[in-house]
DNA sequence: AATTTGTTTGACCATTTGGTCAGGATCACG
DNA sequence: CGTGATCCTGACCAAATGGTCAAACAAATT
């Protein structure tokens, strides 16, 4: 996505500090929320020092929009069309759900982007992440043909495996606020809730 | 939340304009993005004007903000612990569905807020959100320890239902570029599929 | 050590933005 | 019709913000 190789340990660092930071403040201040200062701030840099490195808040956004799309697609990729159906999409569930817990702020910043409309990501969404969907979809379509899942739309499927799993990263806060005092704990029973019911709708008799 | 009554037709009207156009801006852009001449022009108004009717920016926005929260509790006041708790909770998905349908953008203000840390809400989250949905998850335990419905956590079947459905209006850019050239029709099929999801993690044999 | 290359900064700038204000226009009502 | 209340606007302001630049400073390289 982007051609750009440091040339020195100096580089190598700032650059990395820059978009931790940005990460921070972007994930929760959304892009305009988002201030240079702030960011360069958070990495411990001067703002004229951070525009050294990259030429402009902008891009320093879509750099980290595209990093992430990557890595984001990978759970869904490895799902295996020649695996047991029911095991491939629960372990899906559980791949995806591991994503958001290890990256949350990533999660946030996907959905800061999309509910603004996607401004900067849309053609990212209707080409590679419509295609790889496309294709999965088919998968789970051919499963659910063969009587070896329930005849279910895989299109929802994804969605709503999306949104239960994102759910935990992008609304966080109010998760928290609703079960306080509970600390991490919530998540382990989280995974096994999102199992149990996606387990349910695949295996539900007919 | 705001013992404010217009005096007059012109109040009413403006008043009405201006939060109307507020809720859009402020939907897509979040608070920060959003600007006063963005909503001033947009309501058909000079930003002083605009002022004339609202002290300042935050004051739109949190009017909107409890505005909201009312009514986006509605569905879940509803669930009925008299009821049969399958179709109670059933019900309760289409309601909360059928909210997400009718007011999305009620739905993105509210995600935008509590993605970004619920800055200016999340006293109402930990008080009033936070006591009904005590007060219906005791309820949905209940039924759970009587063998009526599945034994599931009833705070994460709670979560997965807002994720599932609000997920249609939050993400609704990136559901339609999956599904394009699909117009609205996919919102039956997201209805039936959610249903259906969430009668089989209910109804599953123990 | 000298010089080239890479890094950092203070000062500065133009634009945007939330908000003010004095005065003018319009409306409601006696 | 007159008058007080309501409504509206252009001009203005201070702060914040994205970004520039010349010059100082540090690292490598020879």
């Amino acid at each position: 996505m982007d051609g750009y190789q440091p040339r020195t340990r100096i580089q190598k660092k700032n650059r990395g500090a820059i978009l931790d930071a940005a990460l921070d403040v972007f994930s929760t201040e959304g892009f305009r929320g988002a201030t240079l200062d702030q960011i360069a701030t958070s990495a411990g840099l001067s703002k004229p020092n951070l525009l050294y490195y990259f030429a402009s808040k902008e891009v320093i956004y879509t750099e980290l929009l595209s990093q992430l799309l990557d890595t984001w697609l990978d759970p869904l990729r490895a799902l295996d069309a020649q695996g047991d159906p029911v095991d491939e999409i629960l372990a899906y569930v559980r791949r995806k759900f591991e994503m958001t817990r290890e990256y949350p702020r990533e999660s946030r910043l996907f959905a800061n982007e999309i509910v603004q409309g996607a401004p900067r990501i849309l053609d990212q969404i209707t080409g590679p992440l419509r295609n790889l969907v496309d294709e999965k979809a088919e998968v789970i379509r051919g499963w659910a043909a063969a009587r070896e899942i329930a005849d279910i739309d895989p299109h929802h499927l994804i969605f709503s495996i999306w949104a239960t799993t994102q759910h935990y990263a992008d609304f966080d806060v109010q998760v928290r606020g609703l079960l306080a005092p509970q600390g991490d704990e919530h998540l382990d029973g989280a995974e096994t809730y999102l199992v149990t019911l996606f387990r349910s709708v695949l295996t539900r008799p007919t």
